[in-house]
DNA sequence: CGGCAAACGGAATGACATTCCGTATTGTAA
DNA sequence: TTACAATACGGAATGTCATTCCGTTTGCCG
């Protein structure tokens, strides 16, 4: 009854669309503009360091000035505010997700667990709003639950799991409640100030090798 | 830096001013307008019902309306859109911790505490923003959850501290926790519809019960 | 009653989100 | 390469609020 616009069309990031397969006679599969996918990327890096510094409360104007485009372009990729600040996030637990691989290949268990739970902390942390996001009830968001689940869950376990398994840490602690944990601690009303969500952060991480078994 | 307008200054309601002591010589202590008063009412009623059914992003002119008042007239009371949220928010906690006395009052330890809690979840369930308000970061909710504590905390711990002492619910568990519980179950992002509050809350009442000792 | 501080109402202002539409680009087919 | 149509663009225009301003009205006190 007081609410913006409504109906809602999904916009999706056709980057990296090597399915170009260009034998049968399937449709033409319209392909993306070139100044259409640099725009959008732009547009998405822009808004990602507009919302560290001013919030994801920030106008529409400014990120598209940041990214150096009028604002019909942003809603020409993103019919919402919204939906960009979605796409965002999005982008963001991918890169966190992708960062797993990288930390399991090139350090032990334990570290590799360790480096990637700061590097989660740090995406949290830098998300002021995200939370009052999640409960605007806007259903743009309807989605980002699940994309977490599906995206930075496996990735957190994985490494989890190889840390265990290695007997750098308890193995009697339940990985997905110790996720959630991170986030609520990022995320809870009684934040207290920076740094605080990293120190708890720490302090958890301390705890997991308590009465971790030898290898 | 993208923020609405700032510098808050507080508006007190003054309708139980019995104190009144009309003797000694403290300053005359300038009375409300009748009609100020007035109005103040009428704008904490039609605050409350138009959040309900519109939710607590409803424009001010809207209350305005609803309340038979000038838009001027609200800000006048509440310098800032959410003060007024905030007011609204006290008030009806104080409702709430009000009934307790009631129900202590009227019905046997048990029964009392079972009222109020339901009470309690009504107050949080119709309050579709609250969560969504306290995280926001708006310096007019800081003083919300303090106020929380003040108010409703004591009010429930009589009640849940009788039934203990009566025998009616088992004594091994916090108040304070359950008090908690109940308000993380009735604001939770996986909130699960309608009525799934209350079911939560049945089910930690039928949990308190078990293992009372006898009275 | 008369005066006036306090309180009103509601138009004016300013910040945004979102929409519209004339113009500029791109990819492509001749 | 050039001409075209499909796509994208930019940014002014519109509409919805929150908040401010100020001329008017109203309760209160003497």
């Amino acid at each position: 009854m007081y609410l913006r616009g409504r109906d809602r069309s999904p916009v999706i990031d056709k980057s990296d669309s090597q399915n170009s397969m260009l034998a049968a006679g399937d449709k033409p599969e319209r392909r993306v503009r070139a100044d259409a996918q640099r725009n959008l990327d732009a547009l998405l890096e822009a808004a990602k360091s507009v919302f560290v510094t001013a919030g994801v409360g920030a106008p529409v104007r400014a990120i598209a000035e940041q990214a150096g485009v009028g604002v019909g372009t942003v809603y020409r990729h993103f019919p919402q505010r919204a939906d960009l600040i979605a796409a965002v996030f999005r982008r963001e637990m991918d890169a966190c997700a992708d960062a797993a691989a990288v930390f399991a290949a090139t350090q032990p268990p334990f570290e590799a667990l360790a480096s990637w739970m700061q590097r989660f902390t740090g995406f949290i942390a830098t998300k002021r709003g995200l939370a009052s996001a999640l409960h605007s009830g806007d259903p743009a968001f309807d989605g980002l639950i699940g994309y977490f689940d599906r995206r930075l869950r496996p990735a957190f376990r994985g490494l989890f799991d190889a840390a265990v398994a290695a007997g750098q840490i308890r193995a009697d602690v339940d990985g997905d409640e110790i996720l959630g944990a991170v986030a609520s601690l990022c995320m809870s009303v009684y934040n207290d100030g920076p740094g605080h969500a990293e120190r708890m952060v720490a302090l958890l991480i301390d705890g997991l090798r308590h009465g971790a078994r030898a290898p």
